[in-house]
RNA sequence: GCGCCUGUAGCUCAACGGAAGAGCAACGGCCUUCUAAGCCGUGGGUUCCGGGUUCGAGUCCCGGCAGGCGUACCA
């Protein structure tokens, strides 16, 4: 149950029996509902190939439409040229129909026809709690994998843990200051190492439970247990967020497989690395970079760079067509060279998608709130959901674009008022289930009851309601997930509206039983447009 | 210096290359009703500036300006 879908072939189909040249077949939305339902602009594009008039095309398209369409009311031709489709009641009925048949299954799609996808996100350093940033990839990571689910593609979302390392070593180093500290001696955390606070939790929990002597063993034997720990609270931050992974890759995997010497030689025999001073660069100028890498330092240690590239290409192994990363914009400088060494091993272009989620600036009634990460001083993604709670922070990481910078303001995240924006959409959800509360069982719906519906508000809900699988497959296909957002507020806004001119529960049974059907079409798509986005549909507010 | 992101209403932000929008703030209305966390109305714009491509540019390209981030034999 698609109208646009549905208009789109009959669009091709005309055109094609016209003999047109080849152009794609795009809807747009009017920009308000009197000028119609969806608009086309074919005409507009085949104006230059033609050397025709766009309107003087527009008319012969109209003309050629075939005339029977029960879900065309009528063809309008507006500007220069746009062909404007206002939907008939039949259309409009039609949706709901649909929508009762396929429950939350409205808006699924098999566009993606199956394809493997991996989507990688937060990935943060086995070095301490996971912090807002982390929380805005998680939003945004997270809903991505779900839309992708539901237009088709076979998503998986994977966290990849960087547990190896000269970062692992001074974690333990790190604990093991906190250990001498707590002896009474004084505090010397190594240059680079972990001066955050919780790094003295994690030495008490070491002093009680590592196996051996936390004092005398190796850093990176202490730093690997402790990375180990940090690892779960990551696991049960973001479980508590409602993300789940579908895999966990810890980075020592390839160091124990050896993986990443591997991916030297390939590259090796390629002739894509040579020696200078000592160190092994990768010759990624070559595709791309703006300067080779070195893959393997002067004493012999492979940088992060080889293992990130053995990962990369372990993804490619695995069967994905495709890889998308979420990355911080303090990573946005090594895009060019993991895109060089995925071309240099004979992936596709478009194997590797980087998206970089821009940053987030924490704000508390407009104050900026400082945060350091060298002396540890930082609001964690644990307090912020129980600060803010996790519905709100999602809403809020998913309202904006990812690719823009965004201010969050706790206080505001916190507003319960009629000012707060941010609970617009949960509140028509539980409204409705207000009504059905009270409505107890209704009976079933009659077809001839559709015919009751007759208010403007009740149209426009149902056109708002045509559009849901139009939004799901733009944000999936754009990597947008803010576009579930935006299209909920505005379901939210066209029931309110509903709401507030057209009584659900009346004496009129016919009415109400259609009304009734109308809120349970719209129940169904706040909720599953809400699942998408990771946030609770409430039957109480 | 070079690279990336951002620049749209007073503020926070939307807008598949297609006809500039919403929320907040301001002002004025609506609770004896299924939830007022809601609804209705009013005002508010040189889409940072200058060129270019296009039938059509907030969107793409080039050049500026401003803010942020990055620019390791660290991760």
């Amino acid at each position: 149950m698609n109208l646009s879908h549905h208009l789109i072939a009959r669009l091709r189909r005309t055109l094609a029996g016209l003999q047109y040249p080849d152009v794609p077949v795009t809807l747009e939305l009017p920009p308000s509902p009197d000028m119609g339902d969806r608009s086309c602009t074919v005409a507009l594009a085949l104006a230059k190939p033609l050397k025709r008039a766009p309107r003087q095309i527009a008319q012969e398209i109209l003309q050629a439409l075939p005339p029977d369409d029960p879900w065309i009311d009528r063809v309008e031709i507006a500007g220069p040229g746009y062909l404007n489709f206002f939907w008939s009641r039949e259309a409009l009925r039609q949706v709901l129909r649909g929508l009762r048949e396929s429950g939350p299954d409205y808006g699924s799609s098999d566009l993606g026809a199956g394809e493997r996808r991996l989507f990688e996100f937060v990935s943060a350093n086995p070095t301490g709690p996971l912090n807002i940033v982390s929380a805005r990839a998680a939003a945004v990571g997270d809903s991505l994998v779900r839309v992708q689910r539901k237009i088709g593609f076979d998503a998986q979302s994977e966290f990849y843990v960087n547990d190896a390392g000269r970062q692992v070593d001074l974690l333990g180093e790190s604990v093991r200051a906190r250990l001498r500290e707590a002896l009474g001696r004084p505090l010397e955390i190594p240059e680079g190492g972990y001066h955050g606070i919780y790094v003295r939790d994690l030495a008490e929990q070491a002093r009680q439970e590592f196996p051996g002597d936390p004092l005398t063993a190796p850093a990176r034997d202490l730093g690997r247990w402790t990375a180990q720990r940090i690892v779960a609270g990551q696991r049960e931050t973001l479980e508590a967020y409602g993300v789940a992974y579908h895999r966990w890759f810890f980075e020592s995997e390839i160091h124990q497989s050896g993986a990443h010497w591997q991916t030297l030689e390939r590259l090796k025999q390629e002739g894509h690395i040579y020696e200078k001073d000592g160190a092994l660069y990768f010759r990624s100028s070559a595709f791309g970079d703006d300067d080779d890498r070195v893959v393997v330092t002067s004493d012999g240690r492979p940088t992060y760079f080889l293992p990130d590239i053995a990962y990369h290409l372990d993804k490619a192994g695995r069967g994905y067509a495709k890889a998308v990363d979420l990355w911080g914009p303090d990573h946005h400088g090594h895009v060019g060279r993991m895109q060089a060494a995925m071309r240099a091993l004979g992936l596709p272009v478009e194997f590797l998608e980087v998206v970089i989620v821009q940053q987030v600036n924490l704000l508390r009634g407009g104050q900026p709130v400082k945060m350091s990460k060298r002396t540890g001083e930082m609001i964690t993604m644990d307090e912020l959901i129980e600060e803010v709670g996790s519905d709100a922070a999602r809403q809020i990481f998913l309202s904006r674009r990812w690719s823009s910078p965004l201010d969050f303001d706790i206080e505001m995240a916190k507003d319960r008022s009629e000012k707060s924006p941010i609970f617009y959409v949960q509140y028509a959800h539980a409204r409705i289930s207000s009504i059905f509360r009270k409505a107890g069982d209704g009976e079933e719906l009659q077809e001839s009851d559709l015919e009751a519906l007759h208010a403007p508000e009740e149209w426009d809900l149902l056109r708002s309601l045509s559009l849901f699988p139009d939004a799901v497959e733009t944000a999936g296909l754009q990597l947008a997930p803010h576009r579930i957002n935006t299209y909920l507020s505005d379901l939210a806004t066209s029931f309110h509206r509903f709401y507030h001119e057209c009584r659900v529960l009346s004496d009129d049974p016919a009415l109400t039983r259609a009304r009734l059907a109308l809120c349970r079409a719209v129940q169904v798509v706040l909720k599953e447009g809400l699942r998408l986005m990771g946030m609770s549909a409430p039957d109480q507010m």
